[in-house]
DNA sequence: ACGGGGGCTTTCACTGAGTGGAAGCTGGGG
DNA sequence: CCCCAGCTTCCACTCAGTGAAAGCCCCCGT
């Protein structure tokens, strides 16, 4: 083979995979080529092969999607669909007693990812979306993640430049490394208008025997919030959930 | 190369994946290579790196899982949660005037995916799973889907033996025929005891502009059901999705 | 402590699946 | 009618992938 030596067939396979993105989940076969930075003959093969088992799927524009076979394996995910249906049910209690934002997210390398969310109509608008993903430190679900996740995640978040997305946006390493020890102390985290000025959220830990694999959370409007009236139903709901998963209470 | 020439390495992957199923999410190496009918250094080899994209994730059993990156990007496919995302709300809608189990579900090949579900807690059991499959013939959705599918498809399904689920199924392709003709004559499908003998099910198309793309339904306990009062309830829901979708009104 | 076995990991020399430049093909806009 | 951008196909070269076998590890029974 030619070009690029050292690069492997499935690394290619996974490069077109990872083209696409929320912002652009439908593309044609050039810019998937350029995305993922290999010739056109060689995303053509691939893409053919990747449509014919229905990873990738084509619009009547031609343009290139993710096919519902992909969908389908991801489905199995254990910390993906299998996580949501032990949850769902009691997130949407949360919901019931609160009528507030209810989400849930797993950490995936040094950000989180949205495994699902309950948006009450009334509730304070979220920009979340289900598959999404987030900075660590400035959400409630993020800085419980955070503060379980193991040192080196940690230490490799805090030697990053931490982005501000609000005044309150904790950008510093020292006080984010405060923050941690407080969330790991008293159990919950709360997240002052950190990511919006208008929301705040307040995150529980959900233990699994391998330790924290998820995070829960409300997120509220900043005015009508109550923190550690809400702390403990959210604490609750994540034991409930612990429980569930053999993640033993305490 | 040697063995089995003719496979290429991306098949090879994608057999990897289809290894995985809802009966048997986590796999050892082993029974991974059996599943997919690789050698065992093979599998190895590509799964090592379908483990460093993310693709696959190893419990601390060693067992192989579908990991969450796969999940991420699964969640892209506009006819798995980008469906989802648009349909939920009116099936919460129809679940608030109903309190019956709502389904939603594409079709893939000669079978039908669960894309979402809406599980009343007092409503009748479902075994249904979301981002699992199931035949045609028999569901409300099903019936809706094959008799908007392509003329292949439907010649393909027929030809086929049908599966008989209860005494109600129909089994007759003749019969299964005019349930299809009925079925888009009057806009809406009814599988009454086709499945289990406890549930009937009322379904209803939605209309994108390259034609019917999913189906919507009902599922009730066979003895509390009024199907010509159900109909239009569904009937309207499929109607506002297809709005949403751009597959007009007819 | 010892031996056996099942499962995982690594090695190595061979080879055909994959490569990408280039040439052909579309289709739609001016 | 021609041009251009994007897609598809072709072809000779070659290195990524192969799989049998050997090595390793850990658990279980004795």
């Amino acid at each position: 083979m030619r070009g690029q030596p050292g690069r492997s067939v499935t690394s290619r396979v996974l490069a077109l995979l990872d083209a696409f993105s929320p912002a652009s989940p439908a593309l044609t076969l050039s810019e998937l080529a350029r995305r993922a930075g290999l010739p056109l003959s060689t995303v053509h093969r691939r893409a053919a092969e990747l449509l014919a088992w229905g990873a990738l799927e084509r619009g009547v524009d031609g343009r290139y999607r993710i096919g519902l076979r992909l969908w389908e394996v991801g489905s199995l995910a254990p910390r993906g669909l299998g996580l949501r249906e032990v949850a769902l049910p009691v997130m949407e209690d949360l919901y019931e007693v609160t009528h507030e934002n209810v989400q849930l997210a797993v950490r995936q390398d040094l950000e989180l990812v949205f495994i699902e969310r309950i948006a009450g109509r009334h509730a304070v608008p979220v920009l979340t979306r289900v598959g999404g993903r987030f900075a660590l430190h400035a959400t409630g679900v993020g800085l419980v993640l955070l503060a379980h996740a193991p040192v080196g995640v940690q230490e490799r978040v805090l030697a990053a430049p931490l982005e501000r997305y609000t005044d309150l946006t904790v950008t510093d390493p020292g006080r984010l490394r405060r923050c941690l020890a407080e969330v790991r102390r008293v159990g919950y985290a709360v997240s002052d208008r950190q990511v919006t000025l208008d929301a705040l959220s307040v995150a529980a830990p959900i233990r699994a025997p391998e330790g924290v694999v998820a995070a829960l959370s409300l997120v509220v409007a900043h005015d009508r919030a109550d923190p550690v009236a809400l702390a403990p139903l959210v604490q609750a709901a994540g034991r409930v959930l612990s429980r569930a998963l053999g993640g033993a209470h305490r």
